[in-house]
DNA sequence: TACCTGCATGAAATA
DNA sequence: ATTTCATGCAGGTAA
């Protein structure tokens, strides 16, 4: 081997490549460039991706040579039946270690032990290192459950079975940045399915071992590939800990290797759910069985993670239905029977094993166990492990405490699962630590209760910290960030002779750009070159892709590159953004003294005064919060605070509350609306024909006012505008429930725009994906429903026949007047 | 009054 | 839609 060269093979063709000087070119990206499943260093294959990839990295990655001849290659030579074999008849190394895949191609022929054991001796011998050393042990405990349980030999204790009798899967797809191919392949694939046919096929080694038998039991589980695929489809999608599990394992932690098996034999253990699953590493189990005895082998055959109230003083843990029944002696009458559980310090408690009659089903719990859960000093969120232990099939019940872990399987490990236990382990256990270690039993208790009060049913609210942390990202800063689908065309959709561009995928985020407003009052949009870090000035309107340098600013010849300076100092830059920060916030400010001067909630005002709500109710409590919302003051006529409390029939109907006079408003103009629509509708009846005939003149609606589409064209068949019988100019006449910020907004809107603003298209694209809204009055009218459009960009309007832009009507707004007409309220 | 027991309920998970 | 299971709670019992 030159300097700097390195041996490779070549996943695909198997070709050995000798001088591979990778340091250079290392990218696993690359088509070609695949990362060795033990020293983690690259492989270079020059053949074209092909099918065999995904296939061999499914089957746990892949090798370079220097790796596989540590290992013994006798072992590893490939096995040629299978039609998709190779070209020169060499199996990826992992394909010829994995036993299920090894029978596949064999056509059932399992692999020599002997090979296998030369191998492990390889493996053993090998010194890994440092970076890859879990990675090697665990790849030796690997090699040692496959030698012993799937091949039927060697099983020389019953020891050995039961520490090695689940495969752990997680190494065998522990390559989790590969390819692309792989990952697709492993986002599509649920995980498990190895597990799960290892777990089979162990199923069929025990049987075949201790009974010998050839029922249908057996037939039932003879491990094939196909019946690995078929089982992919009845286990859940694995958790992403699978692929980063590499990562977790350099960390040393023997807590992250722990990988659900898959459930011990047992009565109707395929209903078992995975969340039950042992998550027991080997050392552990090897740990238990030494303590227990030496001659002994430990079977984990479920867990279950504290709850609060499993932990509580009541004694009774309550087993999941699918582990009592499968592991627990059947039991007929509801008293059940006592049985007997040794801790892993050996100390033997007796519980009552009984259930409940719940709900056409049972509940099955286990009385008193108070002694024993406060002996293991476990409380909620620690873990508790039912496992058996042989021969004599005792119960032994262990523990694991939650851990800080933050990242681990989804919902299934103490950490997560639960918020009791999630909760309390992420923080509430270092607060708990830290009290213990203060003497604060106050904030302990608090803590305690807190983490009680949580509660499992929460389960959902739970998230990792990095997902807590994306969602510090608001509402309204996200929808500033999106962005459509770089790779989704649009489909333009013309409405009511508007276009909308309809996207078939959610929207993306964009480059977030700072507006700022100049002092004549215009926005200006800044963006920052991803290159430079340089602030560019851009159009207003404008949207950043996700990258953006320099080179992309088109809208300024003189600075569309990174060379080229500044357009305005730096001090004057922070005072610029200081100022369009100030602007922003003195915006959000007005808005929301605008929103408490006028509530927003008008709708909610109609359906109260349907309801027959009185606002003399809020109006004549005190100055204080109202009862019903703490941040409402009296007046306040939200959603929340009108809650009529007992029904209908408080309002006069020379009432004058201002929920009256605004339901009274919203009718009349309601009504006004509609009369005009129907005679528009008249007049456009025989518009179309008049037109027909005079061909080019602009349509006039039945009030004679000209009515305009966005684009301010008389076409007729544009939206119409709010005409009111008394308006003076034009006709026009202004809403009064419209919503003056956005009123004021309008204003700042380009009158030409001649399409929906491409935020608003966004914000419709993403939120109403691949489907067109029910009406065009919902595209035009309705708001996004979180947050608000940015900042910059007024909701859609249309133009009033003076030119300027009135919003167009809330759909609901008119939905809850037809309901108001509906009730025969007036 | 505190604790125990058994059942009911409903959220969450799963089919 | 159904099942599971965490927990609340009413009624009983003991202190």
């Amino acid at each position: 081997m030159k300097a700097g060269g390195f041996a490779t093979l070549c996943y695909s063709c198997g070709t050995v490549f000798e001088h591979v000087n990778y340091c250079e070119r290392f990218h696993l990206n690359e088509p070609g460039w695949r990362e060795c499943k033990f020293c983690e260093k690259p492989i270079h294959c020059g053949c074209v991706v092909s099918k065999y990839l995904h296939e061999c990295l499914d089957l746990g990655g892949i090798s370079c040579i220097k790796c596989i001849r540590a290992r013994g290659t006798q072992a590893l030579k490939p096995i040629q039946s299978h039609p998709n074999d190779l070209p020169n008849g060499f199996i990826p190394f992992s394909a010829a270690w994995h036993p299920v895949i090894g029978n596949r191609v064999n056509g059932g022929a399992t692999v020599d032990k002997g090979k296998l054991t030369q191998l492990t001796e390889a493996i053993e011998k090998q010194q890994p290192t440092p970076s890859t050393s879990s990675l090697g042990h665990q790849f030796k405990q690997e090699e040692n459950r496959l030698s012993s349980s799937e091949l039927n030999i060697g099983i020389s204790s019953n020891k050995d079975v039961g520490t090695t009798i689940f495969p752990n899967s997680s190494s065998l797809f522990d390559n989790g940045r590969t390819d692309l191919g792989f990952k697709s392949l492993y986002d599509t694939m649920p995980q498990p399915s190895l597990s799960y046919s290892l777990g089979n096929h162990l199923a069929t080694t025990k049987s075949s071992v201790n009974n010998n038998s050839t029922g249908p039991m057996e037939t039932e589980k003879v491990p094939s590939f196909k019946q690995g695929q078929r089982s992919r489809l009845s286990f859940p999608k694995p958790s992403k800990s699978g692929v980063t599990i590499r990562s977790q394992s350099n960390k040393g932690l023997i807590a992250d290797n722990r990988v659900a098996r898959p459930p011990a034999e047992g009565r109707g253990r395929n209903q078992l759910l995975p969340r039950y699953w042992p998550k027991i590493t080997d050392q552990e189990l090897l740990q238990i069985s030494g303590d227990l005895n030496s001659n002994c082998t430990i079977t984990p055959l479920f867990e279950k993670v504290l709850s609060a109230s499993d932990a509580g003083r009541i004694g009774r843990l309550v087993l999941p239905k699918a582990c009592a029944e499968a592991y627990f002696p059947a039991i007929n009458q509801s008293e059940g029977l006592p049985i007997r559980i040794q801790d892993i310090k050996g100390k033997e408690w007796t519980f009552q094993f009984r259930f409940w009659p719940n709900n056409n089903s049972r509940m099955y719990v286990l009385e008193g166990v108070t002694p024993c859960i406060q002996n293991m000093q476990l409380q909620a969120g620690d873990t508790v492990i039912f496992s058996r232990l042989d021969p004599g099939e005792k119960l032994v019940i262990g523990c694991r405490k939650a851990t800080v872990s933050v990242d681990s399987q989804e919902g299934e490990t103490p950490a997560v699962n639960g918020a009791a236990g999630g909760n309390r382990t992420l923080s509430t256990k270092n607060v708990e630590h830290e009290a213990m270690a203060n003497g604060d039993q106050k904030i302990l208790n608090q803590e305690k209760k807190r983490a009680r009060n949580i509660g499992l049913k929460n389960k959902r609210l739970l998230m990792h910290n990095e997902d807590a942390m994306e969602l510090k990202v608001t509402w309204e800063e996200a929808h500033e960030l999106l962005r459509p689908s770089p790779t989704c065309k649009p489909t333009i959709s013309m409405i009511e002779n508007c276009e909308f561009e309809e996207y078939d995928e959610p929207p993306v985020f964009g480059k977030k750009t700072i507006f700022t407003a100049n002092a004549s009052g215009s926005q200006e949009q800044w963006g920052q070159c991803d290159n430079c870090y340089k602030w560019r000035r851009l159009p207003p309107d404008v949207l950043l892709p996700p990258k953006w340098t320099c080179s992309d600013n088109v809208w300024d010849p003189d600075r569309c590159s990174c060379s080229a300076p500044d357009e305005i100092n730096t001090k004057d830059l922070e005072r610029v953004f200081k100022f369009g920060k100030d602007f922003k916030t003195r915006k959000l400010a007005e808005g929301k003294m605008v929103e408490e001067q006028e509530p927003s909630g008008l709708d909610a005002l109609a359906t109260a005064a349907v309801l027959g709500e009185t606002i003399g109710e809020f109006g004549e409590s005190s100055t204080g919060p109202t009862t019903r919302h703490p941040r409402h003051r009296p007046g306040c006529s939200c959603i929340v605070c009108i809650q009529p409390p007992s029904g209908k029939g408080k309002h006069k109907p020379n009432c004058f509350c201002n929920v009256c006079l605004t339901v009274k408003r919203r009718f009349k103009t309601l009504m006004l609306r509609k009369k005009k629509r129907l005679s528009d509708q008249e007049a456009e009846m025989a518009q179309k024909s008049l037109s027909a005939l005079n061909n080019g003149t602009a349509p006039v609606s039945s009030t004679g006012v000209e009515i305009f589409d966005r684009n301010g064209n008389g076409n007729g068949n544009g939206i119409e505008m709010e005409v009111g019988e008394s308006s003076g100019k034009a006709g026009q006449q202004l809403d009064l429930n419209c919503d003056p910020v956005k009123e004021e907004e309008v204003i700042m809107v380009d009158a030409n725009a001649s399409v929906v603003p491409l935020e608003w298209k966004n914000v419709l694209a993403g939120l109403v994906p691949c489907s067109l809204p029910k009406s065009s009055s919902e595209i035009e009218g309705h708001p996004p429903p979180v947050g608000a459009p940015s900042p910059s960009v007024a909701p859609p309007t249309h133009p009033a026949a003076d030119g300027t832009l009135l919003p167009i009507d809330d759909p609901m707004e008119e939905e809850t007047e037809d309901k108001a007409v509906e009730d025969g309220r007036s």
